[in-house]
DNA sequence: GATGAATGAGTTTTCATTCAT
DNA sequence: AATGAATGAAAACTCATTCAT
């Protein structure tokens, strides 16, 4: 009998993880559509095909679900760009670079909804949530600069504002990375433009020399 | 009589302008300080220390103040960035980038409450606002563009994605821009920001040569 | 200097008396255009082309002003049906009930806009308006039952229930009254129609015998 | 299973259908009471004991409860005045007639309240409902003139103005409803009045010969 | 007297969340 | 677990009336 109840709690946690998914998905949908306040809970659960009380047994309220989403979103672009390897015989760091640039916008290719979201609207949902893409995009920032110094000790870069120069890595990526989710049309050429904006991050507008 | 009439109405006049003055003035420190979704017209009156009619004699409604305020600004930033001339005897390009990068981070200095909300809460501010503001980056990105494609006509700039690059600018300038909105301390150098932006975009990452 | 006084007095009191009668008149003609509960003050004093605090200074309210134009119909319409003369040598009641018909129907043709008010919005526009055309009515009816009575006593008029018909007078010509300010072209033949209301309140549906 | 889930489903549909009617039955006692503009949607939320939001879970919003009533008043009242036969064989019109009427002031009886509220506050009750009320009564004119002009063509009635009789008819029975819901006390005798209404549009006040 | 800016009580409406079934 | 009816706290907006100039 244990077996039994096993059994069925089993196919019931299932049952409810899909349910729990199927809701996330369709939030997804509804906020990509139509932004965070101008979805309500109404769109969500029409969305889902569930009920009103449905909606609470799974998540907190509104801005649990859109936290949840975010920091899925995080964790992704997150693990887009750890990897920076400073140790000896790992590959050279603009090649490091290269790759994250391309895995970022890749993971932004992969979760254009959501990807709109936090790049559009990027405060005011909450506290929490201003929070948590605060602190993102800080503990962001700092990996980059301290990568971009780490690159000034090894004499890779030439001598600049580490700090700006962060921000403007950031900034340039971030921008792409907009026009990329706004673009109605389909044909944005992610590897074409990943190339040039690190093209453009490593060389500038000048001609060298 | 009639010149104490005209002087009557020129009083009434003026101050009916600086009421309207006090409101967007009110308005803006509280947007600036909740945001724009945060802020009720009740707060927005509070602060002006005026009657809810007041406001709607004023305005007609949040978002319409919201809507001048964001205009009031977009000319500042316009006017901020005119004034690139191709023409010879001109300043070279890159001083005149110079010279609109140092221009653009003083009016977001000089508009800082405002500058924050319209960097911060890009979208979903009602469809009017969105709309404007999208048109203003899209005006703003062309323009960069052009700059750029005649820089790389005239053999001033090395060849590069200019769409992409222009991106790149925007995003590196308005990155910076929410950086400095975004610092609570109230020590950040514009005009050194300014140099190492510029120095960035020019020159990227990469030593010369 | 006294005289001189008088004089001035009398002017101001002349021009005081001319701006009421004009704002009564631009309210009668908001009101016949728009109803009492559409009709905002605003409306009243831009139709008469005078200031907001103006109009409190020749009238109490929105309320206020209303009444007096209602109690000038009901005193014209009042005049227009007083004068049945029960007297011996005086017109046979169905004369004076024709003069009567007339008489209304060219009052209501005259003051068009007023009766349009009083038909259409009967009530709930205040408490003493309201109260002021329910006593009305209420006189108005009884005046016709007593005339009816009376008619009764002299033999002009066969067996009725003169309550009843009293009711049935005044709605039949109320009626016409509402087709009649009702009626988008103007070519209603007052008339022919007070002939008809009085042929049919006289002689009824049937033929005779 | 699948029964008791409908005997739920059921039971859930009959309190529903049980809230609305009791929503209905709150606002049509509030509007009889207080008529249609003195009366908020507060008024009605409180009558019915139900929470703000609950109201807009049932109905739009004022304006859409009283249409429905009103809608619910004009349907009984157009079902108790079809039915007048002109076939050969069918009771005389006068008989005919005098059935309407009765029913007429049945249906108003009835309903009370509601009718107060038609009857009394003819327009300005928003768009939607004037043209609704607008329209009954034109097409009630049209009827009755019809059904008169039927009598004249089969000798039944003596040569009269039918447009002008038509109204008349209309405009007595309408004013003996007005006085009936108008009567504080309940002692209106609906039959004698119906009789005697029906008496004065046959016969007229004057002696018949 | 005239003006029109200022007032604020009063209404409507929305929507995230709760809770009885 | 699932449902969806019920809730009520906000929030926006209107407009008759007052009052300082």
């Amino acid at each position: 009998m244990r077996g039994q109840v096993d059994g069925r709690t089993l196919r019931a946690e299932a049952r409810r993880e899909n349910r729990r998914s199927a809701i996330l998905e369709a939030a997804l949908r509804t906020f990509g559509e139509k932004g965070f306040h101008q979805t309500t809970v109404a769109d969500i659960i029409q969305a889902a095909g569930i009920a009103r009380g449905t909606f609470y047994l799974y998540f907190e309220g509104k801005s649990a679900i859109f936290l949840e989403l975010l920091d899925r979103l995080l964790v992704e672009l997150r693990a887009s760009i750890v990897g920076v390897d400073r140790k000896e015989g790992a590959p050279p760091l603009s090649v490091q670079l290269d790759t994250i640039v391309h895995r970022v916008l890749r993971t932004v290719a992969d979760n254009r909804l959501l990807s709109t979201i936090i790049i559009r609207e990027a405060v005011g949902l909450g506290d929490e949530v201003d929070v948590r893409l605060r602190l993102f995009y800080q503990k962001l920032l700092r990996y980059i600069r301290l990568a971009l110094e780490e690159g000034r000790r090894v004499g890779l870069l030439r001598p600049i504002d580490t700090e700006v120069a962060a921000i403007c890595v950031l900034g340039s990526v971030k921008q792409l990375m907009e026009q990329y989710v706004m673009a109605e049309d389909d044909h944005f050429d992610v590897d074409r433009a990943a190339l040039a904006v690190l093209d453009f991050n490593l060389h500038g507008l000048l001609p060298s020399g």
